[in-house]
DNA sequence: GAGCGAAACGAGGAT
DNA sequence: CGTTTCGCTC
């Protein structure tokens, strides 16, 4: 890839004080951070541990660290690179105790706040407006980031009014559990560095070179995290892309960019136009979209590589018609895997790509979706293991309570609640008192008190043995498999196997770190589920256009350009909406280098039926003479019989082909019986198991030993 | 309190 | 269409 040039380069990142680097998509501005720090070390002499580089994602951050670390030639950095959530989760371990709290904290995901606020909306008087919990909860989350708490002035909003009732409700429950949600990472360390002199002083003298990357993307808590770490005229570096601010729904604040210069006078402000990524065709055809949009400053970037397709577009019957087009144009135009991707604005359009890709048998990976740690399996036993560290989490508690059925239902269950408000001690405490207390049924204080030598017992181990042994320990204690295995009979081996790999990251944590299980659990809740992603994966990547920011493919396929996906149905009515909808549009299109597809339908089924859809207003604003209409080979023998597309993942799973299953792994195609629909393949698995499968319901994936 | 089948309900993006 | 909640019976 062709670079900025020395000179440019030197001018941005060789110089003092708090500088703007706008720099557009492909323009190259991760190197822009890694050279201005390189700079700082080699050139300034600045030691590495006094530098601070936050970014929003941990894969962000795991590039940076190790194309920092290669720049100086070192094995292991001394600079502190990571993700905003986990620097304010570093601070908090901290300094929690300043705060008056103890240190054992939990650290609550959307998941558990999820489930709090469910209970707290159904605890609300009968009459109130009814509130979805979730939208309780981006209100709660809005004003937080916002650094504000509700005021008392009237409100004409009747729903307003409910999500104010539920403020108090809502942190009094985390206060009681000893937790803290995601607002709060960031949220109590810009608190304290706003009111503790103490603190602020000694975090800015630690860290006198702050650099922020996706500028654009924080929220109020994250500006004021960095104002007062980087103190008067200070050395902070931020880099961003009004462009691609797509993260207002989660509090971005466009202000803190546009700002910048008002914000930190004296501010070196760098404009990086060119991409270095993506032919002229593609380049031309984004920034016709997001010229569209009228809050910008309007920043135009070009590029000079020539050649390359023009942009496509295909309009295709309907959404399995979409899937279909798209896995033959990987095969007929010889795509490679690692460095294609299929973007798409919503997670469920994910689905019928997946198939079309079982059924071609192309190796594809969804990135993002459905997190590992959100299964059902692993979050009953997270919980366990958050009482063991913090027994008063009764939210934690409430959840396993009764997993494995241990006779402790609702009715039990909301006695323990009303014991444990009245005396106003924890639930786990509140059950020891019930397994005392005669007044309670005989079954009652049995299960109780059950119950509470259970957590008795593995809180002795949780101290001092390693994350793995006390998770086995867990398991072993509640009889955890044995109720996987006899609660579902269909699916029970695959539950089995995410135990089973929890347990192996369990392990890997133990290897790799010295924290043990409170460390490991707090860690936990800021892990997300892209991580395991990289360009090197020698498969197709399915994600969301979101999950895409920062990524780049030789290849992209952005499916769903219809009325209702892109622009979304929520956000059609404000115009303001439909800008930010527009900016990830175009994120999305400028992830391409070489190819990129566009595609929508005419029908689709939405909630379980069919529905004519109106092809995307992004589409339109492409000039026509920037835009290829391509037809799909269906399209064109509409009405010819047309091959199945089992047929043809039976020409590739023939005997001798080596395939991966979703469950059970790596194995070798010993045979095949059976065709069409009814193909089915025995498999051997490297662990020596055998097995047969149908292979249109089997989640299969071919490795080698395709069809020639 | 547990287990089952029926009914109701719910899909935006994610650290 | 897939998942969660409801409501009944044992």
């Amino acid at each position: 890839m062709p670079t900025m040039n020395e000179a440019q380069m030197k001018a941005i990142t060789a110089g003092d004080g708090p500088a703007l680097v706008l720099a557009g998509a492909g323009s190259g501005k991760t190197r822009v951070i890694v050279e201005r720090i390189v700079w700082l070390i080699e050139e300034r002499g600045v030691d590495p541990r006094n530098i601070l580089a936050l970014t929003f994602t941990n894969r962000a951050a795991a590039e940076m660290k190790s194309r920092i670390a290669a720049r100086l030639g070192v094995e292991r950095l001394a600079t502190w690179v990571g993700t905003y959530h986990s620097f304010g989760l570093f601070v908090l371990r901290r300094e929690m105790e300043r705060l008056g709290r103890p240190k054992n904290f939990t650290v609550f995901d959307d998941g558990d706040q999820l489930s709090l606020m469910k209970r707290l909306v159904k605890g609300l008087s009968a009459g109130s407006t009814k509130v979805s919990p979730r939208e309780a909860l981006s209100w709660i989350s809005r004003l937080k980031q916002e650094t504000e708490e509700p005021g008392d002035e009237e409100s004409l909003n009747e729903e307003d009014a409910v999500f104010r009732e539920l403020w108090p409700k809502y942190h009094h429950a985390l206060e009681k559990a000893r937790a803290v949600d995601f607002d709060d990472l960031l949220g109590l360390p810009a608190k304290l560095f706003g009111e503790d002199d103490e603190v602020r002083e000694k975090y800015r003298r630690r860290y006198t070179h702050i650099l922020v990357d996706e500028y654009q993307d924080t929220n109020r808590v994250q500006y004021l995290i960095a104002k007062e770490l980087s103190g008067e005229g200070g050395n902070l570096f931020v880099v961003g892309d009004e462009d691609q601010s797509i993260y207002s729904w989660r509090g971005a604040d466009i202000t803190n960019i546009l700002d910048f210069e008002k914000d930190f006078p004296g501010a070196a402000t760098f404009r990086l136009e060119q991409n270095y990524r993506s032919t002229k065709a593609i380049l031309a055809a984004a920034n016709a979209v997001v010229a569209c949009n009228v809050e910008r400053l309007g920043k135009t970037l070009w590029s000079d590589q020539e050649g390359g397709d023009r942009v496509g577009y295909c309009l295709v019957a309907d959404g399995g018609a979409e899937a279909r087009w798209v896995v033959d144009t990987i095969a007929k135009r010889g795509f490679e895997p690692r460095s294609t991707a299929i973007l798409y604005r919503t997670n469920g359009q994910a689905r019928a790509m997946e198939e079309a890709f079982r059924r071609k048998g192309l190796a594809y990976i969804v990135v993002g979706g459905i997190k590992f740690f959100a299964r059902k399996e692993i979050k009953d036993l997270l919980c366990y293991l958050r009482i063991l560290i913090n027994p008063v989490d009764g939210e934690s508690l409430r959840r396993i309570v009764n997993i494995p059925p241990r006779g402790i239902g609702g009715t039990t269950l909301e006695e323990v609640n009303s014991i444990s408000e009245r005396r106003g001690i924890p639930m786990l405490e509140a059950m020891r008192e019930m397994a005392e207390d005669l007044a309670h049924s005989a079954r009652a204080r049995n299960a109780a008190a059950a119950f509470v030598a259970l957590i008795d017992t593995l809180a002795l181990k949780a101290g001092s043995d390693s994350v793995e042994s006390i998770l086995e320990a867990v398991l072993e204690a509640t009889g955890y498999r044995d109720y996987v295995q006899h609660s579902d009979e269909k699916d029970f081996r695959a539950r089995l196997e995410v135990v089973d790999e929890f347990i192996a990251s369990c392990a890997e944590f133990d290897e790799r770190d010295e924290g043990g299980l409170e460390i490991f659990l707090q860690d936990l809740a800021l892990v997300s589920d892209t991580e395991g992603y990289s360009n090197e994966t020698p498969a197709v990547a399915l994600m969301t256009c979101h999950s895409a920011k920062g990524l780049e493919f030789d290849n992209v396929f952005l499916i769903g350009m219809e009325e209702g996906y892109l622009p979304h149905g929520i956000a059609a009515e404000s115009d303001e909406d439909v800008e930010e909808e527009r900016r990830l549009c175009y994120v999305a299109m400028t992830r391409a280098r070489k190819t990129l597809l566009l595609s929508g339908a005419e029908t689709r089924v939405v909630f379980g039926e069919g529905r004519d859809r109106t092809p995307s207003r992004f589409i339109d604003e492409i000039p026509e003479g920037q835009l290829e209409k391509v037809a799909s080979e269906e399209a064109a023998t509409r009405g010819r019989a047309r091959p199945s597309a089992p047929r043809a993942a039976e020409g590739e799973l023939r005997m001798g082909a080596k395939v991966r299953h979703g469950t059970f792994g790596k194995g070798t195609v010993m045979y095949t019986s059976g065709s069409g629909k009814k193909l089915k393949v025995r498999i051997r698995f490297d662990s020596g198991m055998s097995r047969q499968f149908m292979v249109s319901a089997a989640p299969l994936e071919i490795l080698e030993g395709k069809r020639k």
